[in-house]
DNA sequence: TGGTTCACG
DNA sequence: GACGTACGTGAACCAG
């Protein structure tokens, strides 16, 4: 096998990794963000030793110093550049120690660039006939790509060739170098023609062939500023073109056979990780103490899925020999089966245990009859299995594996047993991949594991026919739950190893995971809904309704049905020859809110009796009616259920039903926020962050203004008004608030426009002068969509990632709303991360207060309700605001306050 | 099942 | 100069 050198350009590197990661310290207080970032990097790197196409070779290189001979040659080169973030100098020399750590060798030379070292080395191997790969993405480097030598961008996982050179750059790397000159860089301060672009260069080369022909063509360009400026320009073209060549003829500091790998001796890396405190990674080396768990094993050749070997345990005999599998194996792959989806309603059914791929059982507890001829089969009874896994699941020297576990953990809880430690597999994945795919068990074996999963309703039917899982004969029943562990424990070893690797570790420990018990609390307290107040206001709803579906039907002289859509609006633009706007997807007349609000405006009564007769019928069928059905007969209390990998952007969902979209916003429908109430004796706490995003916008965009408002507390719409208008009243600041959110969604000329009522010219007037006043918003929205279409992902101040491959996407639509997610998903997440570690931190907090009788019921975005005893609201509430405002702290400082604003009432309505 | 509408942050 | 037109959700209802 052909030696293959890989060189890693080290400098370029320390910044990807210091910009990717929230600031982390070391256990010695120091900054250590990239230091870790870099670690793992070159792990994940040493990791491919012994593949293919993985190193025999390698060395990592460094800038020496900031003086080379391309300033002899040009005193302005690089004169722009501003010094490197303060926390991050002192890294350097630490991240140097971490090379050497691995005992790879660390490369640096004075007077020369990495970028220089690099090409020396990379010649030399070539020379030698080795394949060598460049680790970087530096535009610099691709000039060196040719048959045999490629650069990998590890963000990313791509190998960049000569292919990918012609897709960016219209050139072939030869002729790079060229393109390059033309273009200029202003990081580097590399002077290029002024007014050539990317583009323009690329045509010249391409028809020219390289920079001297350009040059020497000028005078016949037809473009008369393109002529000029090629010809004033071309001796600070040609200097260009010697600034951007690579040196690659000195000759090299090491031969490159003191370059061979031979694996890594475990010390001294153990020593470094150690001294750093990253427990993460010195549990990945193994032996650590860190985790319960032992690492798992990089997966080889695991067995095929196999379901006849799938057990059902019926005696105490093989469960026995189950638990002491699970005891052996250190891990162990959990999941229940039950008769229903609420998981508050639900009875157990049978567990499910995996100890290793293909090695999985089923434990029927409670599979009756079919009802019809078949007898109860022979099963363990629920008190011994229990019992006997009781010990298993809350030893904490056994890791528990599941997906979505905040179900089994409920079932589990219900029965008297907590689970501990444990690993979820679907926030493995929403950690790692959001946005690259659903986390549901079918969707991850799918991707992970090329396996379609036995489906739920091939076991249990669907529609009126379905059974419930008690009633699935115990070989089917196997065959299923059994494959569930399975696939869950295989799920667990291809994903934890990744999240050190690719920086997810923080939030998926600091967030994430512990936030599972903490919802499961919540969905088991429930909240108490006042079921006669809900009949009442059904009743009233439904006589209103009635009494408008008359009047719209007098009006419009027929009798139709007023929710359809479609109905709706050949009635009004038809039948009735009102002026219709536009139409949907389907060709049918739109008849949603603005254009019923306009042919309300426009003076069509109609119009304004449809509105209120939908407002109604929405209230009505989605809350009065449906939250009745939704009340627990055990508990009396209503349970949604939490999705916490479902939303993009880090937030929860509520399901079954949604509670976070009970009416606040009109008179009416508050009313049904006053059947949400406390028990007897008890009231309700609402505690939520004000304007939190856009604080979170002022201090992330670096905005002084804003940042200066929110620490005086000035009402932060009056100052964009002040800025924007010059003046603050009533309209100025109702426009200014809009132009704030827009902001924070991504804003487009004709959309803020069409909410602000003006023309495009106006709304586009209103941006510019915006980003003038606060150039960092500017700022942060251009260096956000710089690094999505760099990397294919954006990150919170915590590190939560989203991927959006659109931005890559075929159409400007696709790309255009990739941008406006990748704007908005850092705010809207960190805003996620902060109240989530609020959640997690709440919980002891309340604790060491004394204040253990206090409930969390129910979190919407930014708002989190309480129930709790009369007497202990003063105490309560200073926990709570404090808990809140500092959930942040310590991994990030804000430069704004986080505001709390707290109420108290017997009912959710008057506690706002 | 997809489209439309509308409740919330 | 064309593109499509504010971010993130869940639920009810209609129509095919």
């Amino acid at each position: 096998m052909a030696n293959h050198l890989y060189l890693v350009d080290g400098s370029g590197y320390i910044f990807r990794a210091y910009h990717r990661l929230p600031p982390l310290t070391n256990r010695h207080g120091q900054p250590a963000g990239a230091v870790y970032g870099f670690t793992t990097m070159l792990w994940k790197l040493l990791d491919d030793l012994g593949r293919a196409d993985g190193p025999s070779h390698l060395a990592v290189i460094f800038d020496a110093s900031s003086k080379t001979f391309r300033n002899t040659m040009y005193d302005q080169y690089k004169a722009h550049r501003p010094p490197p973030p303060p926390d991050l100098t002192p890294q350097f020399p630490v991240i140097r120690d971490a090379v050497r750590a691995f005992s790879v060798p660390c490369i640096e030379e004075e007077g020369l660039e990495a970028d220089d070292i690099i090409a020396c080395y990379a010649k030399a191997a070539l020379a030698e006939g080795w394949q060598v790969t460049i680790v970087s993405s530096d535009k610099d480097l691709m000039q060196l790509i040719e048959p045999g030598l490629d650069l990998l961008d590890t963000m990313n996982n791509r190998r960049i060739g000569a292919a990918e050179v012609v897709e960016k750059f219209g050139v072939p790397p030869e002729q790079l170098g060229d393109v390059l000159a033309l273009m200029g860089d202003s990081v580097d301060n590399v002077p290029g023609v002024p007014g050539v672009g990317a583009k323009t260069a690329a045509q010249l080369i391409q028809e020219h062939g390289n920079l001297e022909n350009v040059l020497a063509a000028a005078d016949g360009i037809k473009k008369p500023k393109l002529r000029q400026s090629l010809i004033d320009h071309a001796d600070a073209a040609r200097m260009s073109r010697e600034l951007v060549r690579l040196v690659c003829d000195r000759p090299l500091a090491q031969p490159l056979d003191q370059l061979a790998m031979q694996g890594v001796p475990p010390e001294p890396l153990r020593a470094f990780l150690e001294d750093q405190g990253f427990r993460s990674l010195l549990t990945k080396l193994g032996g650590a103490t860190a985790d319960a768990a032992p690492p798992p094993p990089r997966p080889a050749d695991e067995p095929a899925f196999v379901h006849k070997d799938y057990e059902t345990v019926t005696d105490e005999a093989a469960l026995d020999r189950w638990i002491a599998d699970a005891f052996a194996a250190g891990a162990v792959a959990v999941d229940t089966e039950t008769n229903d989806l609420d998981c508050i309603r639900a009875t157990l059914v049978g567990i499910s245990l995996a100890t290793a791929p293909g090695k999985a059982c089923y434990i029927p507890i409670a599979h009756g009859g079919d009802g019809l001829l078949a007898e109860a089969p022979a099963q363990l009874s629920r008190e011994t299995v229990l019992g006997k896994l009781k010990p298993l699941m809350e030893d904490p020297s056994i890791l528990k594996i599941g997906q979505n576990l905040k179900y089994d953990l409920i079932m589990f809880r219900r029965h008297g047993v907590d689970v501990t430690p444990y690993d979820d597999t679907m926030l493995l994945s929403y950690d790692l991949d959001a946005g690259l795919g659903a986390h549901g068990m079918d969707d991850l074996a799918k991707r992970h594991l090329s396996h379609a999963c036995i489906e739920f309703k091939t076991v249990c039917g669907t529609g009126k026919s379905a059974i419930t899982f008690d009633k699935v004969p115990l070989d089917k029943a196997t065959e299923y739950a059994a494959e569930d562990a399975d696939v869950t424990l295989r799920l667990w070893r291809k994903l934890k190893p990744r999240l050190g690797l690719e920086a997810a570790t923080r939030v998926y420990e600091l967030v994430d995971r512990p936030l599972v018990p903490v919802i499961a609390e919540m969905e088991r307290a429930g909240i108490l809904v006042d079921r006669a107040e809900l009949a009442r206001l059904s009743a009233e709803f439904g006589q209103e309704i009635l009494r408008l579906e008359g009047e719209v039907h007098e009006i419009a002289g027929t009798k139709f049905a007023i929710g359809s859509p479609q109905q709706l609006g050949k009635v009004l633009f038809e039948g009735m020859g009102l002026k219709g706007g536009k139409k949907g997807k389907s060709g049918a007349w739109s008849t949603d809110v603005t254009e019923l609000e306009r042919l309300a405006g426009e003076g069509a009564e109609i119009a304004r009796k449809v509105l209120d007769w939908r407002q109604m019928t929405k209230l009505k069928s989605t809350y009065t009616d449906a939250l009745q059905q939704e009340i627990n007969p055990e508990t009396g209390r209503v349970h949604t259920s939490y999705s916490l990998a479902v939303a993009q952007t880090g937030r929860l969902s509520s399901n079954e039903p949604n509670l976070q979209n009970i009416p606040i916003r009109t008179e009416v429908g508050r009313r049904i926020r006053h059947a949400f109430v406390a028990g007897p004796g008890n009231v309700l706490i609402s505690a939520d962050y004000s304007q939190i995003e856009l604080r979170l916008a002022a201090h992330m965009a670096d905005v002084p203004q804003l940042k200066q408002a929110f620490a005086e507390g000035t009402d932060i719409h009056s100052l964009t008004a002040t800025e924007l208008f010059g003046e603050v009243n009533r309209d100025t600041r109702g426009r200014a608030k809009t132009i704030n959110f827009a902001i924070l969604y991504g804003i487009s000329s004709w959309g803020l426009a069409a909410r602000l009522g003006t023309d495009r010219a106006d709304a586009q007037a209103m941006i510019d002068r915006y980003f003038e006043r606060f150039p960092g918003i500017n700022r942060y929205i251009a260096e956000t969509i710089a690094q999505v279409r760099e990397h294919g992902f954006v990150t919170t101040l915590f590190g939560r990632k989203l991927h959006l491959p659109a931005i890559k996407g075929k159409t400007v639509g696709e790309r255009q709303g990739a941008e406006r997610q990748a704007i908005n998903a850092p705010i809207q997440g960190t805003s996620a991360d902060i109240i989530k570690r609020a959640m997690v931190r709440m919980g002891p907090n309340l604790a060491a207060a004394g204040l253990g009788d206090v409930r969390m019921l129910l979190q919407v975005h930014d708002e989190l309700v309480f129930e709790l005893p009369e007497a202990q609201v003063d105490a309560a509430t200073a926990v709570i605001r404090e808990t809140m405002e500092r959930a942040a702290e310590p991994a990030i400082r804000l430069d704004v306050p986080l505001g709390v604003e707290i109420g108290v009432a017997a009912n959710w309505g008057d506690a706002h």
